[in-house]
DNA sequence: TTGAAGAATCGATACATCACGATATATTAG
DNA sequence: CTAATATATCGTGATGTATCGATTCTTCAA
């Protein structure tokens, strides 16, 4: 019955809402989606995104910011992967609900 | 095994960026918390967040504007409430990860 | 009917984000 | 060593968002 209102904290919601601007970009979702499946490189992903491949860099630069990937550099090329567990789920429902396949 | 590769169009991804940034903010996330529980007023939400209530009445609107929210009103208070049946969920995994309660 | 409460809107300012071109760094090939 | 490739970073202008004060509108109470 829960009747004490569990509140969150303002601080929990603000890391929150800094992640959820993580994800709130179409090409940033573009680029979670392929890395939920396999690593890529850079230019993999600004080229599955059709954006320059500076542009792809600040995106997975602001992502890995917050915590939702890491890379592996092998020469010249940096692999990008996801380390954050539950993105998967969450990535799931946000395409459950918004996302409809062609 | 799913060896096609599912690209979901840009198009979806626009959209589900769009609403992902009606998210993206503490005080809108406070106030999507509260309403999955019962409707409140605008004043009542307000005062949850700690906010005048014009700037509740702009969160409240942007969250219309993308339908996650709905509202009566009755008398001079007006009742918000949630009409988005996906948005349970995507709290629920929100909070899941990112939401240590207090 | 007058005033106050609740809510919505508007205008202005500050701030953040996006996209882009240019440049920088590091690595490999020749 | 030199040139080219892959990635990262920087500066800037355009656009968008957040916040705040002031105003407007409707409804209710006295």
């Amino acid at each position: 019955m829960d009747t004490t209102f569990h509140l969150t904290s303002l601080e929990s919601l603000e890391q929150a809402a800094e992640c959820l601007k993580a994800l709130a970009h179409p090409h940033r979702l573009r680029i979670i989606q392929m890395l939920l499946k396999e690593c890529y490189t850079v230019g993999e992903l600004a080229d599955a995104c059709g954006i320059p491949s500076n542009m792809a860099s600040e995106h997975l630069r602001f992502m890995q910011r917050c915590g939702f990937l890491s890379n592996d550099k092998e020469g010249r090329r940096t692999y990008y992967y996801i380390i954050e567990p539950h993105l998967a789920k969450i990535m799931a429902c946000i395409e459950e609900r918004f996302v409809t396949k062609n």
